[in-house]
DNA sequence: CCAAAAGTGTTAATATTACACCCATGA
DNA sequence: TCATGGGTGTAATATTAACACTTTTGG
């Protein structure tokens, strides 16, 4: 059974959701210079939304947050981050979402619940290797700048502020930047990444020196061709280093 | 009213609580040079608990977890940390909970959900200050070391984990130690905090200057009088230069 | 050739580590 | 007095920050 349509009574007495509990995205991308945020475009009178949904009652939330995703973007294989639940009583209401239904389809809901908690989950992908196809619900999304968002549903704009956090935070013990580049990249690469994300200036010179201490990067032979300039050398993450320096409690702190 | 008894019907059957989403409290506590955890004593057939309950229906989940602390063990005002929301289908069952009640209250259940989430919050707190008085339910709260749990309900020694993890994280971010501590402490005092619970020796010379850099303790003319060896300086928090660490980005790694 | 990007060198200041040394105290 | 814990000194090493210098490239 697929059930794509929120705006029928079907869709909300599917048993096996959890009607109070939801689980929110926040898929973040570097592009144009810029940390974005991908969004789903309005539907009915609503205004831009995180891509969330319900949790199925046999369902661990890390799965629901893998599952509607792709169901809303066609986004698969991300590994997504929980990181806060969202629980104030007034964050939701099925009010504003029921507004415009057809009257038929109002009577035949059913009980919904005072409230609902979300566990948000984050991701950083590469915009380039990720291609939303708006998924079972066609719906459209766009990638927008952290620093000018749309208006947003519910208290979406504070789980992305969280999620920015969050997401400055787990790089302190997770140097996941690399994850955003090609299997091969240069420095000045990732120094930009970093740069974008913690939202300040980096030293070329201390930024090279630094990373390179934490011994999980390897130097290879090769240079990036093709490019203006003086050609910088190629890096390549190395899974074993990483455990290594793992096991010495490094801290990738920058 | 006062609903106290997790055996009857009518404690079920309160409509303002969301069956499906618990809270779960993991206290922490140094004594004995040991980093320990509070637990409820087994009732029924159960095992050793982590103090936890239902949510309300209008309740932000922080309320949740500071008001079912103060009904399972009498403990108020103590500031918790969401760290993580555990939602594996088959960590609760009320099955378990309920096989032993009599069979008159069994029949007059609600529709109990399949799966229950629940949201883990931990706290660090200064036993000597903490009087668990059993609550509303008079349970036994009894402190255990980390190191030898007794066997558990459900999920709890996963959830314990995972806290133990989450706080050791949070020392990078927030400097709480001297929470455990009289207002007036010594360095060797929180020395031995943080070797219990980073669970490392750490050096005198070292940790006193790395600290001190930090710039948010302030020494005392007093020292600490009446024990053995030499008397050792008292210091204070500040909150004031605390504050400014903070904007300087401090990050308070040992 | 030149501007710009990338790699590398340099230096001073600061931090880290692992001790050694001395001091003060109660037993 | 003496073992022990606590404060401080020290020296080798490592890290950081900021900047200068050199190399390389496409335009």
């Amino acid at each position: 059974m697929k059930i794509n349509d929120l705006t029928t009574a079907a869709f909300w007495n599917q048993t096996k959701m959890e009607l109070n509990i939801s689980v929110d995205c926040v898929l973040f991308t570097v592009m144009d210079q810029k940390l974005k945020v991908m969004l789903n475009a309005p539907f009915m009178d609503m205004e831009h939304s995180l891509p969330g949904g319900f949790v199925h009652s046999d369902e661990h939330t890390d799965e629901a947050a893998s599952r509607i995703l792709h169901q809303r973007t066609g986004i698969q294989n991300i590994y997504l981050n929980q990181f806060k639940t969202f629980s104030d009583p007034g964050r939701f209401s099925f009010e504003s979402l029921i507004r415009h239904f057809d009257q038929a389809e109002v009577d035949k809901l059913p009980k919904l619940p005072d409230r609902v908690i979300s566990i948000g989950y984050f991701a950083l992908v590469d915009s380039e290797q990720i291609h939303p196809s708006g998924g079972d619900f066609q719906e459209i999304t766009t990638w927008f700048n952290i620093e000018v968002l749309p208006s947003l549903n519910f208290d979406h704009k504070n789980i992305i502020t969280e999620a920015i956090e969050a997401l400055r935070k787990e790089l302190h013990f997770n140097p996941v930047l690399h994850n955003l580049l090609p299997k091969k990249f240069t420095m000045p690469e990732l120094q930009r990444l970093y740069e974008i994300i913690l939202g300040k200036k980096l030293d070329r010179g201390s930024f090279q020196r630094k990373v390179l201490r934490w011994d999980i990067f390897e130097r290879l032979e090769e240079r990036r061709t093709g490019v203006a300039h003086k050609q910088p050398f190629l890096y390549r993450f190395n899974a074993k280093k990483y455990q290594g320096a793992l096991n010495n409690g490094l801290h990738f702190a920058i």
